[in-house]
RNA sequence: GGGGAGAUUCCCGAGUGGCCAAAGGGAACAGACUGUAAAUCUGUCGGCUCAGCCUUCGGAGGUUCGAAUCCUCCUCUCCCCA
C-alpha cells in the first residue's frame, strides 16, 4: 500500500485540492507547512491527528515546516470565535514557540535527514509595507470572491456582527504565507482542519498568480467523538501535551476511557501502529470488549508518543494502584511517585492524635465544597479512605489510617484522588 | 422619540401574598449495574453547629403579622412602531 493510501485509509484526509496529490506524495520529497495558532505554550490533544499525519509524511519521506501564526495571530482568523484578540508580545511568543517546539519534537524529526524546520510568519510579515502589500498581493484578491467565503459571510450575515477590515485581510495575509514558504523554502503543500479549506485555497490562487507555481492542500476532518461531542475536552477542560499542564497520568486515563465506538478510529488516527495490527484490535473490541486491549494501546501509544517509556511505566503502575483494592502498608517513595499528580493537603501529625473528622478532611482537601456536600457524599458511599469506602459520617481519621508512614488517601467518587501529607 | 415585555438558585424555565430553599428539564456530583465505556435506574444538587437555624428570587427602599410575588425609585435586557 503506498503512503497516500495508508493516509486516507486511516482517515487523515477530508479533502485534497487534486488529483495529482497523491502521486506526489508518493513520490516523496514534498515539502509541507502546518499553521499553530501562537496563543499558548502548548499543544493540546485537539492536534494530536495533525501532528500524527506530520510524523506519517516526515517518515514517508517528506519534509515538514511547522509556522507559527506570530504575525497572523495578531489579526485573527473571522472564522474563530473570540472577537477580540489579544495582542501577544514578541517575548510571549517567542516562549510559546519554544514549548510548541519541544513538543513537535516528539512527533518530528529536527536533527537529521529531511529535517523539520519551526517558523515564525512574523518574522515575513512585520516586513511588509502597505503599499507594497496592496500592490503586489492585494490585487490579486476579488472582494467578490473574499465575501462568499464561509467566514466572512457568516459575519456579515449575522446582524449587527460585521467583522473590520483588519480580520477580513486575515485571509491575505495566510496566502501570502503559503507564497511566501514556497518562494523560500519550495514549500508546495500545505494542510490544516477542515475550516482552513479556504484559506488553503487562496494561498494557492495568490502563489499560481504571482509566480505559475502550482501548490495543493490538504484539509484533515475534525475529529468527532460517537456520542457528538467534540474531541478532546475532559470534565476538568482541554488535555494538553505539556506535562505542566495535564499531568501524564490525567493524560494517560484520558485516552484510556475512550468509547469503543471510537477506539479503533483513534488508534487509526492518532498512532503509527500499521493498519494490519489495527485490525487486530478491532477485532478484540468486537469479541471480547471488556478487556479494553484497544484502549490500553492507545492511551500507551499516545501517553509514549508525548512524555516517553519511563513516564509511561509509571503511569501505568499508578493506574494499576489507583484502581486495585486497599491501599495500605506502602512506603512514601512510592505514594508520592504514583500521586505525584494528585493535590495533596499538608497537615501536622499531631492532629491524628485527637482524631481527625473525616468530613473537615474532605472540605479541607477540596474533595466536597461544603460540609453538607461531604456529609452526603459519606452517607451515598461514595467517599473513599484508601480505597475503602466510608460510610460512617462522624468517622474521625487516626494513625490507623495512614497508608504509609505520612500519607493519607482520599477519594471521591470513582476516580477523584486526594492526599494528605502529614508532617 | 413612542409603545410593550422581561430580569428567579450553574444554565433553561415555572412560580402573582403564607403550603417556597422555590415545580420541571439540563448540567454537575454520588450510588447500583458494568469494562476506569455507553445506556439505564436511584439519590443529591444555597449554607450551617442539619428533625432546627441562617442567607437567597436584578439593586435600593416601602406596604404587611408575613413578600420571589404588592407599591416607589434605580440599573440592565429584549421586542414592536417612528
Amino acid at each position: 500500500m503506498n503512503l497516500f493510501e495508508e493516509i486516507s485509509q486511516r482517515g487523515l484526509i477530508e479533502k485534497a485540492t487534486s488529483e495529482e496529490l497523491a502521486g506526489k506524495i508518493n513520490e516523496g520529497g514534498v515539502t509541507f507547512y502546518v499553521g499553530f495558532d501562537p496563543t499558548g505554550d502548548s499543544l493540546h490533544v485537539g492536534h494530536f491527528a495533525i501532528l500524527n499525519l506530520m510524523r506519517l509524511l516526515q517518515k514517508g519521506g517528506h519534509l515538514p515546516i511547522g509556522v507559527m501564526g506570530g504575525g497572523t495571530g495578531m489579526i485573527g482568523d473571522p472564522g474563530g470565535k473570540s472577537k477580540e484578540r489579544n495582542l501577544l508580545t514578541q517575548t510571549q511568543i517567542e516562549h510559546n514557540m519554544e514549548g510548541v517546539q519541544a513538543q513537535l519534537g516528539k512527533f518530528l524529526d529536527f536533527q537529521e535527514g529531511n529535517r523539520a524546520i519551526l517558523v515564525n510568519n512574523y518574522d515575513w510579515l512585520s516586513q511588509l509595507t502597505l503599499i507594497d502589500f496592496l500592490r503586489d498581493t492585494g490585487k490579486y484578491f476579488s472582494v467578490n470572491t473574499m465575501i462568499t467565503r464561509e467566514s466572512v459571510k457568516s459575519r456579515l450575515d449575522r446582524e449587527g456582527e460585521g467583522i473590520s477590515y483588519t480580520e477580513f485581510s486575515y485571509m491575505l495575509l495566510q496566502a501570502y504565507d503559503f507564497y511566501k514558504l514556497n518562494e523560500d523554502h519550495n514549500c508546495t503543500l500545505q494542510i490544516g482542519g477542515s475550516d482552513q479549506w479556504g484559506n488553503i485555497v487562496s494561498g494557492i490562487d495568490l502563489t499560481r498568480r504571482i509566480n505559475g507555481a502550482q501548490l495543493y492542500g490538504i484539509t484533515m476532518p475534525l475529529i468527532t467523538k460517537a456520542d457528538g461531542s467534540k474531541f478532546g475536552k475532559s470534565e476538568s477542560g482541554a488535555i494538553f501535551l505539556s506535562a505542566e499542564k495535564t499531568s501524564p497520568y490525567e493524560f494517560y486515563q484520558f485516552f484510556l476511557r475512550q468509547a469503543d465506538e471510537d477506539v479503533i478510529r483513534f488508534l487509526k488516527v492518532f498512532t503509527e501502529m500499521s493498519l494490519e495490527e489495527i485490525s487486530e484490535f478491532e477485532m478484540s473490541v468486537r469479541e471480547e470488549p471488556h478487556r479494553r486491549l484497544a484502549q490500553q494501546k492507545l492511551a500507551e501509544e499516545a501517553t509514549r508518543a508525548v512524555h516517553g517509556e519511563e513516564i509511561l511505566e509509571k503511569v501505568v503502575r499508578a493506574s494499576r494502584v489507583l484502581f486495585g483494592e486497599k491501599i495500605e502498608n506502602l512506603d512514601d517513595q512510592v505514594i508520592s511517585e504514583i500521586f505525584k499528580d494528585v493535590p495533596s493537603l499538608d497537615k501536622e501529625i499531631s492532629s491524628l492524635n485527637g482524631g481527625y473528622s473525616l468530613i473537615d478532611a474532605l472540605v479541607e482537601t477540596g474533595a466536597s465544597k461544603s460540609k453538607g456536600q461531604a456529609r452526603k457524599l459519606i452517607q451515598s458511599g461514595g467517599a473513599y479512605v484508601n480505597n475503602i469506602s466510608q460510610k460512617d459520617i462522624d468517622y474521625q481519621l487516626t494513625m490507623d489510617d495512614l497508608a504509609s508512614p505520612s500519607f493519607l488517601i482520599l477519594r471521591s467518587g470513582k476516580k477523584n484522588y486526594k492526599l494528605i501529607h502529614l508532617k
